[in-house]
DNA sequence: CTGTTAGCGCTTTCAT
DNA sequence: ATGAAAGCGCTAACAG
């Protein structure tokens, strides 16, 4: 199916002269440039020229003359190629169609001397901006970055100069809790994966920080207290199951709040290995709409990691005249599914 | 942390100046051109420049030139942005670094308009070379693509001028029968999934196809029959749940060889139901090396989609100074863990 | 052995 | 209202 060899791709001038007008009238009529007056005769005969040559600009070119490139960075620690936050780079890829741009990504693994090295090769082709992604929102390393070259975080804390797209991690905290309540929970919910108080551990991500605080403001504001909390080593569904295990043993458990889906996945385990059924007995709700959740029985309801929408954001900002004063904070909605029923004692 | 603006960007003209050699001096040093004689003075002041601007040379410039971008287009219907096969994208990734070479994405959704754009887009930009790779082995649309550009496709059959990277998914059926037949089973497997002749059934992908031949071939090599054949709709986990119970139903069923993870987990479920334990009851064998594998209980014993190794292999192929003229077919290993043990017959 | 020249394809003044 | 000319930063061919 090969067509012309890239070698003799239809040039600019070439449509010029089919057109029988100068190289810079094409140029003006393909660019709509505003304080251009070419006849709608000459007008006609580029656009017919165009059409029949099949001319596409030559962006390489175009780039190097207006400094664009219709291209935009995407650099991330392990998002791209991690099962889990690709939604990031669907929304950002779609965001960027839109633009009539495209993505030109890197990995670096968490590697400072990658990334400084994978944010070089951006600029020297001529990105006209650059998202930073994360897959657990740490503080960004600061790079060199010329001046005026848009950019931006998603889920990585603001650096200067740098806004951040982050999940709205404090208002699903505060849902979780209304959402046991609301099925009738109350002095019976064990919290599963973390104490309530998050301390300064460092291990903790930002976002995770503000789902706990989320969590904690809206169990004072209720003036309720969790019956239990057992930490998780790891947010793993092995460490998840121990954690559930534990808080089985304790009296009156009636909900576990996970903090994640893979904790919620080893708590399904554990109240199987109980001989106890999932909503039934014991509710459940948890963070991330990981994969597992819609899979397993009965399904998990928990609140979605909006993914999708925090990438298309991130471009967005890049696309915007101007970059906005504060961090974008995407709301999480709940995905309402069957792991929540009316408390019941055993 | 805003360095020099992208506009005072250091070029080579500078370089050249500081150096007191002309430009094309510096051009010799940087690219190693092998007919340059240039003195080892110079080389060496060059060199001092070089380091002291911290100049780095402008791809689009060097693109604009040589016809070369230092960039590969990385086109698929959906493999970026699905949890499942991000791995291609990972390897892909990998392997262009180690060319000096950034993945230009685009996703296409499977639609063949968006496909040619993003083809074309590709194109302008001047890239060395596309990667088309798929979710699902299908037959490639036929792009207009310039003589002379290396392309090679990823799950995808192959096409007339490009050779396609693949799972050797026959030998990995053949395998999956071997690992239940070495722990001991004979006659009351259950083959859940697809009937085991393919037919001409369309929905199956190329490489579902092969898999169900490498079967059908070591099956008919030890003269065995499948004790039953039980298909899914959707290779999903309820529909696997559904046929892995009728599976139960049929007497002497001693293991299910699951045609993917998502099957098998469905039987895992069903197993469940019935009271039974996976393993000591019931062994499983599957496809795909799934997230869900390692982190069901007992952990599934699954023959691995090699997808890094795809996409990095796909990566060699277009770096590679002549294309190979045989599709590449990447062995699939065979992931053991829990879920296979000796028959038991209830 | 080194430096000068031309030009990749495009856009943007600036004359006409 | 249109076209000619300059030049983005680089490299390949030449001339010196």
């Amino acid at each position: 199916m090969a067509a012309k060899s890239n070698r003799d791709r239809v040039t600019l001038a070439q449509v010029a002269e089919r057109a029988g007008v100068s190289p810079a009238a094409v140029s003006q009529v393909l660019n709509e440039h505003p304080r251009a007056r070419i006849s709608a005769d000459a007008r006609e005969r580029i656009g017919r020229a165009v059409e029949e040559l099949g001319y596409r600009p030559n962006m390489v070119a175009r780039s190097l003359r207006m400094s664009r490139s219709a291209t935009f960075g995407f650099i991330s620690d392990s998002v791209t190629v991690t099962r889990y936050a690709t939604g990031i780079l669907r929304g950002a890829l779609r965001s960027a169609e839109e633009v009539d741009h495209l993505l030109l990504i890197a990995e670096t693994g968490g590697d400072p001397e990658r990334e400084r090295r994978a944010v070089e090769s951006l600029l020297d082709r001529g990105v006209d901006g650059i998202v930073f992604a994360a897959m657990k929102s740490r503080h960004p390393a600061a790079y060199a970055l010329p001046r005026g070259l848009p950019h931006v975080n998603v889920n990585l804390a603001h650096s200067d100069g740098a806004i951040s797209v982050l999940p709205d991690e404090f208002n699903a905290g505060r849902s979780s809790v209304d959402a046991l309540v609301d099925a009738g929970h109350a002095d019976g919910i064990a919290l599963i994966g973390h104490e309530l108080s998050p301390g300064d551990d460092p291990a903790l991500a930002i976002t995770a920080r503000r789902r706990l605080e989320g969590i904690a403001f809206e169990m004072d504001r209720r003036g309720m207290r969790f019956a239990g909390e057992f930490p998780c080593e790891d947010w793993e569904p092995g460490y998840g199951r121990d954690a559930a295990r534990q808080a089985l043993g304790a009296a009156g458990i009636t909900a576990m709040l996970c903090l994640n889906d893979r904790i919620a996945f080893g708590a399904y385990q554990a109240i199987s290995d109980h001989g106890l059924t999932v909503a039934r007995d014991i509710s459940i709700v948890s963070f991330d709409d990981d994969e597992i959740a819609s899979i397993l029985h009965p399904a998990l309801t928990t609140i979605a990691i909006p993914h999708e929408r925090m990438g298309a954001t991130a471009v967005e900002v890049l696309t915007a005249s101007t970059q906005p004063a504060e961090d974008a904070l995407i709301p999480m909605t709940m995905k309402v599914r069957d792991s929540i029923g009316p408390p019941r004692t055993r």
